[in-house]
DNA sequence: ACGCACAAGATTCTGACGCATTTAATGCGC
DNA sequence: GCGCATTAAATGCGTCAGAATCTTGTGCGT
């Protein structure tokens, strides 16, 4: 069992360790690649992916967005020309994702400054051997 | 030396865990109290504190708020009755916040339903060896 | 073929944040 | 005492997220 004092601490560290590297990444992703953290999340998963098509939905609940943060999100970066977004003709409601070129291109620089960001601002919390102040 | 895929992994799960604690604490202080994350840290602090008064840029500093967003935030406070604001004899530009008796009971009350929710959704996490979902 | 319940996205509205600017007060040099 | 750089906090503005709502399309029952 643990404290209520620990348990508040762990979620104080948690909460300020997620904030310093999301807003060091935020930051960064903006001022290098003009890309906002959640675009870059998008990009990156639809990148990851086997098929090169997705829909709005699977995207939404893989990423920790409502779905209409993600219709907003994918508009921003279809204006951008980074993503297209694609009618399925089997089933008009839905729309697909996919990137362009240019994305792809794009991501591949990002995904540099994104892992430099974690490698400096998430590394020093890595340790196993967890010596919990 | 850690792989690229195990530090994004790490910040993924990290990521997950900040934004499901979050979510949760979000929903239920606002549902059960009205209070937002934001106000209810700000309370919480100010309750923690020794003296019973606390300039607004020592709250903005603690706390990770940028001052604009904390100035909000108070207001808000302020405008529910939970703290009130009071100019610094002192140092005129200077404004002190402080906890009203409301506050402190709405604080107490509201520190119960953030401990249980700490309780339920942080726990699980804490083993390195993070099975997600 | 028609109507209706339901699903996928888009859109609208509201609230919060960050940045930049503004207002007001301090204190330092002269 | 008077200007000027500096600091504390407030505020206008633009952007983004979530909730609720609207739109369009699907599929089933008749």
């Amino acid at each position: 069992m643990e404290s209520e004092t620990e348990l508040v601490g762990r979620w104080r560290s948690l909460a300020t360790c997620y904030n310093e590297v999301a807003c060091h990444l935020d930051r960064e992703l903006q001022a290098r690649h003009g890309l906002s953290m959640s675009e870059f999340e998008a990009l990156d998963r639809l990148v990851g992916l086997q098929s090169e098509k997705c829909r709005m939905q699977t995207l939404a609940s893989d990423m920790y967005l409502s779905q209409s943060a993600l219709s907003r999100t994918v508009a921003r970066l279809e204006k951008q020309g980074l993503v297209e977004r694609a009618l399925c003709e089997f089933d008009r409601r839905g729309v697909f994702v996919r990137v362009t070129e240019h994305g792809r291109r794009l991501h591949g620089e990002a995904r540099e400054t994104h892992l430099t960001i974690l490698g400096e601002h998430l590394a020093p919390a890595a340790p196993p051997a967890v010596t919990h102040v």
